[in-house]
DNA sequence: AAATGATATTCGCATAACCTAATATCAAAG
DNA sequence: CTTTGATATTAGGTTATGCGAATATCATTT
């Protein structure tokens, strides 16, 4: 896999790992939003909210169409944080997940370091 | 959504939003393996992939067998971590995402702030 | 061409994240 | 019970992130 590709991936998970960014993101979802109906919606300041609106936009996570003076934003990925949305949803934190067996280690990887 | 729950899918995709930490769970989900394994795939130190892998514990993406001396690390919520992978696969950096008209701002929406 | 409303940017500071080096644990083997 | 191999933890310094305050842009209205 590409490192180049693997970035990308990377700034998009550290896009959406932050909570006002995640329910800008879940707002949007539910429709495209100018940056004062975000900005009534979420606890956060007007200046802080176009940070974070901007940091979406680098990981190309969201979009704006101008409208005016104002910026109708909307997720320009939808099945990707759908998905990962869904995917959370299914998860509780108090859960302890799948228990595996003990690896059998190989005594033969002995590449030094 | 609850505040702790979402404050916990924060938690998940920054834990997974950082490089050696994403190459970490990458390896895993290919088959259990203890720290050194780990250590000899990945350019970084013993003390630091510890370091990542306590992040990733706590996030309770992956969570260890103990086998003698060595713990052996495995994902353990491996259906979010591929399914993740799998909608991320979908995604090139340079495509634009889908393009959305503009919203039309409703005039009522005035609550003051 | 002001004034206004909507949004972005810049600066400065506080905090968090990251990494390395050093050290500590702890189980297995001598 | 000392040594060794595997892993974790701590300390300290560096960089990155987050945020408020102030200011800048820019389109619209007056």
């Amino acid at each position: 896999m590409s490192a180049v590709i693997e970035n990308y991936w990377v700034t998009i998970l550290k896009a959406l790992g932050h909570p006002t960014r995640l329910q800008i993101v879940m707002e949007l979802l539910k429709g495209t939003k100018c940056v004062t109906d975000i900005h009534d919606l979420l606890p956060a300041s007007q200046a802080n909210i176009s940070q974070h609106l901007t940091v979406l936009r680098n990981a190309r996570i969201v979009d704006f169409a101008q409208d005016g003076s104002q910026r109708c934003y909307y997720v320009c990925r939808p099945e990707l944080v759908e998905g990962v949305l869904s995917l959370l949803r299914n998860e509780q934190p108090e859960s302890r997940g799948t228990k595996v067996q003990c690896c059998l280690r190989k005594p033969d990887s002995e590449e030094n370091h």
